[in-house]
DNA sequence: GTGTGATAGTGTTCCTGTTCACATGGCTCC
DNA sequence: GGAGCCATGTGAACAGGAACACTATCACAC
């Protein structure tokens, strides 16, 4: 019944992959600071949490550590890049290359963790047919056979409400398996597509929400 | 013990939050459609969750259903941008006006909802000193007399990881009791500061384990 | 005015994720 | 080579949020 492979995956919790995440960027610093080897005790008070949790954490992948001693900086960097899957090279579409979408673009940190942006997608026929840094921008209906030669994987989605959906259905279509989504709509999906959702409104209203409470 | 308003609050659930955001938006349309009421089930069903659900989420805040009938869309949309403090202007800072922080300021949706960036903060001496769409850019050491005189009460953080605690700090300092922030890094406040971190790493990360793990 | 149907509000159960606590087991030093 | 150390890994307790199922209440029809 399972789609997943049936070797393993004891089922990992959402908030279990976020601090992979975080303990990753975490023993990146500490390599380049020639830290050695870094306890789950250390490790945890950096983020304020428990170090059984990292423990945990940690435990669901493997036996990383070493009793007594803690773990190897490099090693378990090297791990968990491994398992977020960094080891590799992504290959992600923008759609929608307005404020945010340019804002993504140049920012040179994904490129880093092996987010490669090949491609833009953007109706606006001022834009579509350019190319900036090298990567061009094409009009949506390319996107289906962009997808296939490109071997796109991960679709960004940065364009306004109203067309998110309609950009969603193409990514599908297109066979891409993961969209993260910038606009303030709740995508419909099939179940084998991961979604995940970034939406800037929640955020500030969370904030708004507490401001009027402590303020009443 | 407790610096909340002791006669009631008890105890909101975070995601509870969020979710009232998401209502809210959705109830914000159903007016605009000219829909006068909807049940928690129609809530429900348009973000895939429970009917109990959404009543528990509401009914923290008051009784503003009617039974038999459902909830009032204009008075449950009132309700909650009462709740979620959407009733009033809040006064913005924005730090950092670089990629990010351009797209975020040139975003007009924030405005709507009564985010109002209403001054900027920027250590370039290229943009510290100009005005944008009205709004000055200053240095950051102007903050602190800013803060007051224009009665700032949420800071965003979008410049550079290494910059980032730096700037936080001086919010607080500045007595800014809500941070919204970019960077990635995890922020230390004082407790009565609220934090809401967007990482977009993790989300992206999120996304590379999930491929990872169907392709292995 | 009364009956009926529909839906809100809520006590309880269930389940997932977090924390605790301890036994396990590799490393080091004598 | 054995003893002691010390942080890991993990089963069990705990907590908090989500789902369920039931009861109370309201609108409306007749
Ligand atoms: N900019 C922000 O800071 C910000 C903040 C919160 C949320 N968002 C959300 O992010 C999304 C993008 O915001 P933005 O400020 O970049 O908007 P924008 O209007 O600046 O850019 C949208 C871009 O999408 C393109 N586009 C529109 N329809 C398209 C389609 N069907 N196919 C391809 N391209 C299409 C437009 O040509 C434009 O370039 C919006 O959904 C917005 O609500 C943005
Ligand atoms: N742009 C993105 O899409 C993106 C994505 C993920 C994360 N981020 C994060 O958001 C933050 C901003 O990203 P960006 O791409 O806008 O960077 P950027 O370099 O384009 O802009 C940073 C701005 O901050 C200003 N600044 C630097 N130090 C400052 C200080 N001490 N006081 C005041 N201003 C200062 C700089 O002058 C610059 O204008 C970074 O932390 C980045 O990691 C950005």
């Amino acid at each position: 019944m399972t789609p997943r492979p049936s070797f393993k995956i004891p089922k990992i919790p959402e908030m279990t992959i976020r601090r992979l995440s975080v303990y990753t960027r975490c023993l990146l610093q500490l390599e380049e600071d020639g830290v050695k080897t870094v306890s789950s005790e250390e490790l945890a008070e950096r983020f304020n949490l428990n170090s059984a949790q990292v423990r945990k954490d940690l435990a669901y992948f493997g036996e990383f550590g070493v009793r007594g001693i803690g773990y190897y900086v490099s090693g378990l960097k090297a791990e968990l890049q491994r398992i977020l899957g960094l080891d590799r090279e992504w290959q992600v579409a923008l759609v929608g290359f307005g404020n945010l979408g340019s804002a993504l673009f140049n920012y040179k940190g994904f490129a880093h963790q092996g987010f490669r942006i090949s491609v833009i997608f953007d109706d606006d026929p001022q834009k579509a047919g350019r190319t900036v840094d090298g990567v061009p921008i094409l009009p949506l209906r390319e996107l289906a056979q962009e997808a296939k030669g490109r071997n796109l994987q991960i679709g960004i989605v940065a364009v306004p409400p109203a067309a998110a959906q309609a950009v969603a259905d193409r990514l599908v279509a297109a066979g891409i398996k993961a969209i993260l989504n910038f606009a303030p709509t709740r995508l419909k999906v099939p179940k084998d597509v991961r979604l995940q959702n970034v939406d800037l409104s929640i955020e500030l209203e969370t904030l708004s929400f507490y401001l009027a409470q402590v303020s009443r």
